[in-house]
DNA sequence: TTGAAAGCGCTAACAG
DNA sequence: CTGTTAGCGCTTTCAA
């Protein structure tokens, strides 16, 4: 590899003054500029961005932390923090966690090293405890995902109202047999977003039947699969479900379909997230859409400014109701 | 930012015997290295990794180039990646081009600078020629994607033989009338595929009908969408129709729905990847199935051999039909 | 306008 | 078994 010290000796002049033209920081007499230049494209140099991140402690790259990339709900977040990164000159680097405190740790040392700038955590199985000991001493802010008593800046919409929006719908349309397919509690916008689902039903004075919520056990196709071949097997069979993803939702009405039950007609169907593929079933899914390219967009601008040290708050954002076949 | 300096001064010893202990690369006497870690625990310290990469040379860190991760595709395939990269004390940074060369230049420009060790790309749209002059001095491999003429090895499956299948399978069960949906033809894959379905149709006596070959404009669902309605107001419409990705098969099946056709029975469907979403739809579709996991354990296994100094040669792999209710 | 030199945090060769 | 020292590739004072 041609380093600075090549350059400098080829165009006769210090390695200071090779970076100097490198980094158009101070005057340089045109003549020495064009020399150093001159070496720099004839020995095809490129300058070592670890030997310049060593020094400057600065890296411009964006680490983002999430649970699982084949959660096609990050996909639209990703797009707008990336759109949001580039414009500001950081790039970003997608890190897959698979909520395995191992791989954190390795994505924690790297900005602990100055080889990111900063952290965007969308990982809601980030362990805590190590979240807050680092944003004491690093830019971190968390996307979708939060500590409801954190210290760090978060973006997120409010899971509880978009639940308790989904709920109040399917009431107002005459359902009162109302199913909830939740993913672990051990996720705080399961437990929001069952408060709002309980608010509800509340509301408008249905009583609440346990039997009804489920807690699926992945968060992939097979979990709303189960859920729903339980609650089919109900005695009592609610007449619409809500579960608290699209992808959930889609087992679900894959199971309703199996049964050869029809949707909405037997059983109406809420979903939350609006993945793009919830336009492709059939039939088409209401869900609860969340503002993903913008919250990344948020999100990216946040830790930025965060790196800058600038002082960032919290951003809820709103989110809204589409509503489809399924209902 | 606690350094090897402090915990030295610590422990009152070099500094070479901080790093001793912290490689357990030779004898260190019990004594002292109690102190050092005595005085590492102490002082909360962490090694560096950016020093320590600077110095040498190695980052344990494996970069995967993908276009995008809105396709379903690559979720397997990484996930073979990352078991594979984590067993062996490597980790793995995913990083999207959206098919944009600058942000390839940004990424190329880490394993330049040692802040990668290899390179794992997927991006059919990769400029070429750049890869392959990194290829030159760098580990590279190239997975699912390749260059037919490239010196990159890599790892792939038979995309010809496999539309060959698809093929040879609806004119076994009856079909005259097949129609392609590609994706564009500057992808390699997607002219293999194509040579593929017209050799089968040769084998078998069909005549070729270039108005039931279509490009899709996307790779996403309307892709499939906007294809589908083309065939569907063809003058004499296809039996069937083999489409190069599930994705695109999906929206084509959403296309057949939607204009009140049944699904084999008045078209039958194939579709390629044998992603998740394809046991999801109403019917499920046939498609080929290919070894995604595997391929990124082996294109794994390829990278760090190669990193390692060792000669890798290219793998083709198997692929499956996966006959399901949509044929 | 330029150069010499220190130093970012670490490892490894060498010497003792 | 341990310390001294050079150096990975770069930036940035300081001095000229």
């Amino acid at each position: 590899m041609v380093n600075i010290h090549d350059v400098a000796r080829k165009a006769q002049v210090s390695v200071a003054t090779v970076s100097r033209v490198l980094n158009k920081s101070s005057a340089v007499s045109f003549s020495t500029k064009i020399r150093v230049e001159q070496a720099i494209t004839e020995l095809n140099y490129e300058p070592s961005t670890l030997g310049r991140n060593l020094r400057k402690l600065e890296s411009r790259l964006l680490l983002v932390l999430i649970p699982s990339i084949s959660n096609p709900f990050y996909t639209d977040v990703i797009k707008g923090i990336e759109d949001t990164a580039i414009n500001l000159d950081y790039n970003i680097l997608l890190c897959q966690t698979n909520s395995n405190p191992k791989r954190e740790s390795i994505y924690f040392n790297l900005i602990k090293n100055h080889l990111a700038d900063g952290i965007i955590s969308m990982d809601p199985t980030v362990n805590k405890r190590n979240l807050m000991d680092l944003a004491e001493k690093h830019p971190i802010i968390q996307c979708s995902e939060y500590d409801i008593d954190g210290s760090i800046a978060y973006t997120t919409i409010n899971n509880e109202l978009a639940a308790y929006h989904a709920i109040r719908y399917l009431i107002k349309i005459g359902h009162k047999k109302i199913a909830l397919i939740n993913s672990d509690e051990k996720f705080l916008y399961a437990r929001e977003r069952r408060q709002g689902y309980e608010r509800a039903l509340k509301e408008f004075g249905i009583e609440l039947n346990l039997s009804w919520v489920y807690h699926a056990e992945s968060l992939g196709f097979e979990g709303g699969q189960q859920a729903m071949r339980q609650l089919l097997n109900h005695p009592n069979r609610p007449t619409a479900v809500f579960a608290v993803s699209d992808i959930l939702a889609i087992g679900a009405l894959n199971e309703i379909h199996t049964n050869g039950l029809h949707i909405p007609n037997d059983i109406a169907l809420v979903g939350f997230d609006n993945i793009s593929f919830s336009t492709m079933t059939h039939p088409t899914l209401t869900t609860i859409s969340q503002p993903m390219f913008k919250m990344g967009c948020i999100a990216a601008k946040m830790i930025i400014n965060k790196i800058q040290g600038k002082k960032v708050e919290s951003i809820i954002l709103d989110h809204d109701l589409v509503i489809r076949e399924s209902t």
